[in-house]
DNA sequence: TGACAATAGTTGTTTAAACAAATATTGTTA
DNA sequence: TAACAATATTTGTTTAAACAACTATTGTCA
């Protein structure tokens, strides 16, 4: 017969750790199921993370190295070995950019479209059975709820990387 | 100027992928962090959910080893490895089962109890600061969208892991 | 009971992530 | 401009995760 005020530990410390226990275990479970998708074209997450910001990138000659190893995505001494990957097998291209010679400046192939264009299909369609279970108004909520967490009340324009991977977030465009 | 019907992709895809990476950014950073207040006890945060599960076990002879290489938290090809280092540093011990001679069944020991509590109480202060973005209502929103994400409708009592990782989820005991 | 399938756990090997340090080039300034 | 700091990227090494194969013991049933 425990009294309601025991030793019971607090009701927000039991919410705060079943939350993160659903966020890991939900995190866990569709980026191994992403994963899958990226497999059959022979790529990993991470892989398909680079080619993602690179065909995503605008910029005729390229995108600096420095852009693509952000620290947050993808680390710097992790992403020169992605990218000889993806270079190997002609998804990327890699130059030295003449003003800077420091710089190695990343561009996408046709064929690294495509095979870009054919991961974020299947993916998309993967999101769409991952979140079945929510309607579209909660999964409104749930993506409100991740972004205050992670970028506490900044406004969307300072949230670089999410603009970077879903851009074009405005209502109205220019 | 395009029509609002483009070839623009469906909002639901857009708020679907979206979501998507803000939830594995936000596991990302907090078990990140979790991983820095388990290193201060030597550990990584995959031995420290074994310890966890055996911890709060209440099996006076120990639990099989089947039952931590659940397959979710941890592989079975995993856990041998995992259990050999809280074994080696005197967190946990190992017998064989008697009934049973495939059987491994581990037990925590004090110490392992000890520093179990230590890095429990640090995770807490940790889940405190990380959630603090969040009113408590919004936290319990955020985790209600999260398992219905994770497990559908199925009732609290078939949620075996969440009910082994945080016990006692019932209001009236017993 | 003897053969074979099933279960429980371990070990070996490949692969990728994590961390630290090194190289090359450019910017700065005494 | 020579020396040194800063920047951009790469390479080496340690560590852990992923996958497959293996051993040991128990259960099943012809």
């Amino acid at each position: 017969m425990s009294s309601a005020k025991e030793q019971r530990e607090s009701e927000i410390d039991r919410i705060g750790r079943e939350t993160f226990i659903n966020l890991f275990l939900a995190a866990n479970r569709f980026s191994t199921e992403v994963e899958e998708v990226c497999s059959a074209e022979g790529l990993t997450m991470s892989h398909y993370t680079v080619l993602w910001v690179v065909c995503l990138s605008k910029e005729p000659e390229g995108l600096p190295m420095r852009v693509i190893a952000d620290g947050v995505l993808t680390r710097s001494a992790d992403a020169t070995r992605l990218v000889d990957r993806l270079a190997k097998t002609g998804l990327v291209e890699r130059r030295h950019s003449e003003e800077d010679r420091r710089v190695v400046l990343i561009r996408s192939t046709r064929s690294g479209q495509a095979t870009f264009k054919r991961i974020t299909s299947a993916v998309k369609e993967l999101h769409r059975n991952q979140w079945a279970p929510l309607s579209i108004g909660e999964l409104r909520e749930l993506r409100k709820l991740l972004i205050r967490t992670l970028w506490g009340d900044a406004p969307a324009r300072d949230r670089h990387l999410l603009e970077t991977l879903s851009p074009a977030t405005e209502k109205g465009s220019k």
